[in-house]
DNA sequence: GTTGAAAAGTGCTGCGA
DNA sequence: TCGCAGCACTTTTCAAC
């Protein structure tokens, strides 16, 4: 029987310094960061490869701006649920609603939050009127509407 | 003097069935794209080009997994200002906080609401402490913690 | 505006150190 | 384990429709 070689899963800082180039810009070319990191394509490549087993990298997205595509309402939801074990159920009924990109189970006054992006107002109402109100469970909600969006960007790494 | 051609600034449902790919997962080859959709690879790359001199691509970015680099808890904030005319200035201090991934001046109780990313809950006491306390302006904030992120993805066009 | 194919650049694989 | 070089693939460009 063949010696599997056990693989080093280690994240050292030279995948550090890749992952920071490729999250401000995932287009970078292999041989551009390689070039910068004074390595070889070849140990960019190995390096990436090694990380998406890892599951530290779950993929590449591209970003748009939510405005220009007609969606100028984004706003977030604190929702109250009539017992926490309701949890599991409401987020899979959640879930189909398109509007939502994000939810949360949270400590504090709610139990779910969630950030939602709509056409306008009354896109967003009928959203949590329609759609929200009538998930079992649901209590009450309180909504904030985001009148600018000041920051948005990933984590800086070390 | 040369007459510059007007260019089509409109966005078809081409555009769309194109970014809609893409923003699942923007490794897709464009010869793909353009077997999909039975139109010829130059098509997709023109409309890429448009759709990026509009705005409405604003990047490709990585998607990381937070937790396996070490990052455990995602935290939300709702900061209360002293004046809602410190706005301005407080985001300015608050964009030197790497911790902070996200940043929203909201309607309701509180003027801004934040999401931030953070080690443990001891790097998160510190942020909250050191860092984002003695950001003038700000009188204090409540502090929502994720214990479990269920929905996370983009907006779905049409 | 779209097509199809040629040219340029990038990513991948195996051999050598 | 890393680096180099050749091969396969993708993006980009461009003349023609």
């Amino acid at each position: 029987m063949p010696h599997r070689k056990a693989q080093n899963l280690e994240i050292d800082n030279l995948d550090i310094q890749i992952l920071s180039i490729l999250m401000k810009n995932a287009t970078t070319p292999y041989t551009e960061i390689a070039k910068e990191l004074i390595v070889s394509g070849g140990t960019i490549h190995v390096r990436m490869k090694k990380l998406e087993e890892m599951g530290v990298i779950k993929g590449a997205s591209l970003e748009v701006d939510p405005q220009k595509l007609g969606y100028d309402i984004t706003a977030f939801l604190g929702i109250y649920l009539e017992k926490g074990s309701q949890y599991q159920e409401a987020v899979a009924q959640l879930k189909k609603i398109n509007e939502i990109v994000e939810l949360h189970y949270t400590t504090g006054s709610w139990s779910i939050f969630a950030k939602i992006v709509c056409h306008d107002t009354n896109h967003l109402r009928e959203v949590l009127n329609e759609n929200i109100q009538s998930v079992s469970g649901i209590q009450r909600t309180e909504t904030f509407i985001s009148l600018e969006e000041s920051i948005k960007r990933q984590i800086t790494l070390e």
